[in-house]
DNA sequence: CAGCCGTGGGC
DNA sequence: TGCCCAAGGCT
């Protein structure tokens, strides 16, 4: 714990609170070591801080440890995963969502597998410039695997620090307030425990709704506390409407269960991914058996809904009994191999609408 | 900059 | 039930 340097800027009274808290109270994870083993001058895995970040994007921690367990055991460092194709990373990202993370992802782990010998840059404009790679999270990778003092600033450190430093102006326009705070506190001793430990209180105690103050390092510091209502921060801008849209999906089934699979775009809404075919979708619908790409005798086998994070989406979804080899561009996949295709969940969902169980059939 | 880009869970 | 939210990045 002792600094070996003296040339460091002191730690400011409300790092220090939020390190003896965040000692105390820290989040046991995967991918994570420990503040003791920190302290000690351990790194983490730069490949595996980099993973579980790309993965943790907009994801929740629960949703995303089973994925990193199951990654890292298949893959356990970088070159393993240069070495892997597009489309087995996109089958066993299948499920966790923002499917461009996983096209990203490959494109990443080749430059640093050809670029960078292996081994992950240390600085957080090399990081930044890498696929996938964005300003949070090289931030968070410099801080977290190279214990460089990079301000980082997520969804949960956005919130301690408006409601700490009562900052009103709406988001995103406020980062740049944010950011200036936040460099005030940031000191070369122990930055990646710094970190961690403002997001595990964005997390556990400084939570949108119902913050549990009473337990907060920073209760005496708070503005927004002070003020009697946390909640109010950050403030953001209204979301704009959901719409609807409306599509058919087309589930052709083979006596033996298999069933009819093609891939999607690689670009744009669940790219490089696997799909039954189906219509185009739009907000008129009205597809029907004329939609679908080859003839056969469709029957309707219910309506799915989606929700999309900007559409909410109403499938309608047919199925009809198929033989003979498959049509262009696609495949037949058997039902003990469906469940490790690159398989969204929508496309689960419309599935299962028309075979009951087919993802549970030939689960092991 | 604002829109696009998934999914599941909590209340 | 509908809405908000989660360790954002890309264009």
């Amino acid at each position: 714990m002792t600094l070996l340097s003296t040339d460091l800027p002191p730690l400011s009274p409300k790092a220090e609170r939020l390190l003896a808290w965040y000692d105390r109270h820290h989040r046991v994870l995967p991918w994570r070591i420990s503040p003791a083993e920190a302290a000690r001058g351990v790194h983490a895995d730069p490949y595996r801080i980099w993973l579980s970040e790309v993965m943790l994007q907009q994801t929740t921690v629960e949703a995303v440890k089973k994925y990193f367990l199951a990654f890292t055991e298949r893959w356990p460092d970088v070159l393993a995963m240069a070495a892997a194709s597009e489309d087995d990373i996109l089958r066993a990202w299948a499920g966790l969502g923002y499917y461009s993370r996983a096209r990203n992802l490959k494109k990443c782990a080749d430059v640093v597998a050809q670029q960078y010998g292996g081994h992950f840059p240390d600085t957080e404009e090399s990081l930044r410039a890498l696929p996938g790679i964005g300003a949070y999270t090289a931030a968070a990778i410099a801080a977290i695997a190279f214990n460089r003092p990079a301000v980082v600033i997520d969804g949960n450190i956005e919130r301690v620090v408006t409601r700490l430093y009562r900052i009103d102006t709406p988001l995103p326009q406020a980062k740049a307030a944010i950011r200036a705070e936040l460099a005030g506190l940031v000191t070369a001793d122990r930055p990646g425990d710094f970190s961690q430990a403002l997001m595990d209180l964005g997390s556990s105690i400084c939570t949108p709704r119902r913050p549990t103050c009473i337990l907060c390092p920073f209760k005496d510091d708070c503005e927004a506390l002070a003020l009697d209502e946390p909640e109010r921060f950050p403030v953001k801008k209204p979301k704009a409407e959901r719409p609807v849209r409306h599509g058919a999906a087309f589930i052709a089934l083979r006596a033996d269960g298999a069933i009819l699979l093609r891939k999607r775009p690689d670009k744009g809404l669940l790219g490089g991914m696997a799909e039954v075919p189906g219509s185009s979708w739009d907000a008129t619908g009205g597809f029907g058996p004329a939609d679908a790409p080859f003839a056969a005798d469709w029957q309707p086998a219910g309506t799915i809904t989606h929700i999309f994070t900007h559409f909410a989406l109403m499938l309608d979804v047919y199925q009809a009994q198929l033989e003979g080899p498959a049509p262009a561009g696609m495949w037949w996949s058997a039902p003990s191999d469906l469940t490790g295709e690159a398989l969204p969940t929508v496309m689960k969902k419309a599935i299962e609408a028309a075979v009951p169980n087919a993802f549970r059939r030939q689960a092991r």
